[in-house]
RNA sequence: CGCGGGGUGGAGCAGCCCGGUAGCUCGUCGGGCUCAUAACCCGAAGGUCGCAGGUUCAAAUCCUGCCCCCGCAACCA
């Protein structure tokens, strides 16, 4: 099996992490490489803070910082958030810190520039007089001449979807300033993504893609690919490494340097060969592939701009898949209609605030698994969070540990109890064919990056053993049927193990404090166990110590208002 | 005719690619159990699968047309 390199789209440092980050791509990059280590794979887990841009220099100017201040501080809240969280990241870097990145952003640039795959054109923009800046479409508000609609952006006018620029944008302002503003010329460094059409097309054809992903690719493919500046004029950012005048003041697009962030973060965290392991054995060989797990408005960089990045530089090669998520909207209890997540409006749930106060990372890490936005918009809602902790983890979940161990250690004291494996009826046969096949089953979603079927799978296994132990009541067989009755519990236990093997990817914590319960010498921090989940059949065996039964997850109030 | 997503019992979703008894969770009602976190188990009520045509022995599933809702992502990240 090939090693495999996973990357989550790079944060950009201009504010916390909310619960949509995390939802878009964090968590199911953390539960698929935590599955894949658990299985045997030889994994890297690759992100880091995007600190370049037009934004965090604006932001820092707002707080009184300077931009690497800016850069910095977000990056080391967003790290403690992710840590909170349990997301378990090989290295957590920063575009703007990662003595490797500046480098290597400058060299891929060059690359492509010495094989002339760039084109110099001068354009006109929108220009800052006060701030003496250039205005990307998004700072800049006019009224579409095309339609006369007012309060519309530089890129394109909501109100009839005619594409806006420098000629079509009436009586410009700027956004920074609140000043008019004005055009002025500039130079920039064009790469032509119509020349990588087949390229990207082909990659397509066996990269994997969720079907919309691909739908969303199809139509932008069949309008034909555009050209694209690959330079900013902004101080702050990786500069053009050439030494034409024309380079001078410009720094690298934030959308060219920050995917290469990927690549300067493998090298920075493997070093590039002298001590033995290198980044290029994960970024330029046959034994490795690279899958990226973005927001869905990462896709257009990821899967067009990206690839064509990539196959003009022409050494790397290309990720073996996209896993892109679409977004969570939120909806709060007294309001009638969902809405985007906002920072601006105050409609965030911040994973600072969650974790602050005191709020389970694994209980956040389940809901978000069950509405993950796979392939639709989903509505996150605070008392859904904890009617799913009530109903799914303390009810079926906690309470199916809970009766199975305080039972066992009230009749047949503080250790697993034997088992005879030769006389199963019917119910115990089911029941242990059930568990047989539920990691199969999980496995396979898993593969098919179906987070929420996969756990599903899981919750449907617990449910089954709440039926399976009512059915066989020991507390009534326990009277007449000693080996029966032990028999039913340490199937329970033993699918109770299976349950905390299985849920190691998506609730870690948790996890580890079930097979502590059942097994404890065998059981190592964060719950990983020793053998890959495939081999975890009959544990936990006969005459092992028993824990004390305790409170996996302890059930919220629901609040009336 | 810009592009994409969605419309399935009260709520949230799965099923649609590869046509064949409409499934799951929550909620409601009734019953059971007493090992357990007033938990758990069983049963019931509740759906013209957005609308209209078509293909077929058979369509939520395939085809055509229409209606409604939500986004917009390639000079912001």
């Amino acid at each position: 099996m090939k090693k495999l390199l996973v990357t989550a789209a790079l944060p950009y440092s201009n504010g916390r992490l909310h619960v949509g980050h995390i939802a878009g791509c964090y968590l199911p990059a953390d539960i698929y490489v935590r599955y894949q280590r658990l299985i045997g794979r030889e994994v890297k887990f690759v992100c880091g803070s995007d600190d370049h841009g037009v934004a965090i220099v604006l932001t820092s100017e707002k707080e009184g910082r300077t931009p690497q201040e800016t850069a910095r501080h977000y990056h080391d809240l967003q790290e403690a958030d992710f840590r909170g969280l349990g997301i378990s990241f090989d290295t957590f870097s920063s575009t703007s810190q990662n003595p490797c990145h500046a480098p290597r952003s400058q060299d891929f640039f060059l690359r492509l520039h010495e094989q002339g795959f760039f084109e110099k054109h001068s354009s006109r923009q929108f220009y800052d007089e006060e701030r003496e800046m250039f205005l990307p479409d998004r700072f800049v508000t006019g009224t579409c001449s095309f339609c006369g609609a007012v309060d519309q952006n530089g890129d394109q006018c909501e109100n009839c979807g005619k594409v806006l620029d420098v000629d079509t944008l009436r009586d410009a302002v700027s956004v920074v300033s609140g000043e008019p503003a004005t055009v002025r010329e500039t130079v920039h460094w064009f790469l032509d993504l119509g020349r990588f059409e087949e390229k990207v097309e082909q990659w397509f054809q066996s990269a994997f893609l969720r079907d919309q992903t691909r739908a969303f690719l199809r139509g932008l493919l069949g309008s034909g690919l555009v050209k694209r500046s690959m330079t900013r004029d902004l101080s702050w950012g990786i500069p053009v490494p050439l030494k034409e005048k024309d380079a001078e003041g410009k720094v690298l697009y934030v959308w060219f340097d920050a995917p290469i962030g990927y690549i300067s973060n493998t090298e920075e965290l493997l070093g590039s060969g002298e001590a033995g392991e290198s980044f290029e054995q994960w970024w330029k060989s046959d034994d490795a592939e690279i899958l990226h797990f973005i927001g869905e408005d990462n896709t257009i960089f990821h899967c067009l701009i990206w690839i064509a990045m990539l196959s003009a530089e022409g050494s790397y090669q290309l990720p073996a898949g996209v896993v892109v998520n679409q977004f969570l909207n939120i909806q709060f209890q007294d309001e009638e209609e969902e809405q985007k997540i906002s920072k601006s409006r105050g409609t965030a749930v911040w994973i600072g605030d969650y974790l602050e106060e005191g709020g389970d990372p694994d209980v956040l890490r389940y809901y978000l698994t069950t509405i993950a936005p796979e392939k639709a918009r989903t509505v996150y809602k605070p008392e859904d969070l904890l009617q799913k902790n009530n109903a799914d983890l303390a009810n079926t979940l906690g309470n199916f540990v809970n009766r199975v161990v305080s039972f066992s250690r009230k009749y047949y004291g503080p250790e697993v109890p034997a088992c005879d494996d030769a006389s199963f009826d019917d119910i115990d046969q089911a029941f242990a064919a059930h568990r047989e096949r539920v990691g199969a089953a999980v496995s396979a979603k898993l593969d098919a990056h179906e987070y929420r079927a996969a756990l599903e799978e899981v919750m449907e296994f617990a449910r089954a053993g709440n039926r399976y132990i009512d059915e066989k009541a020991p507390w009534k067989t326990r009277k007449e049927d000693e080996a029966t009755t032990k028999r039913t519990l340490v199937l329970c236990m033993r699918a109770i193990h299976t349950i905390a093997v299985l849920l190691q990817p998506f609730l870690p914590q948790k996890s580890g404090e079930m097979l502590a319960l059942l097994w404890p010498e065998q059981a190592s921090g964060e719950g990983r166990v020793e053998k890959p989940w495939s081999e975890q059949l009959n544990a936990p065996p006969s005459g092992s110590p028993l824990g004390e039964p305790v409170i996996l997850f302890q059930k919220k109030e629901l609040n009336a208002e």
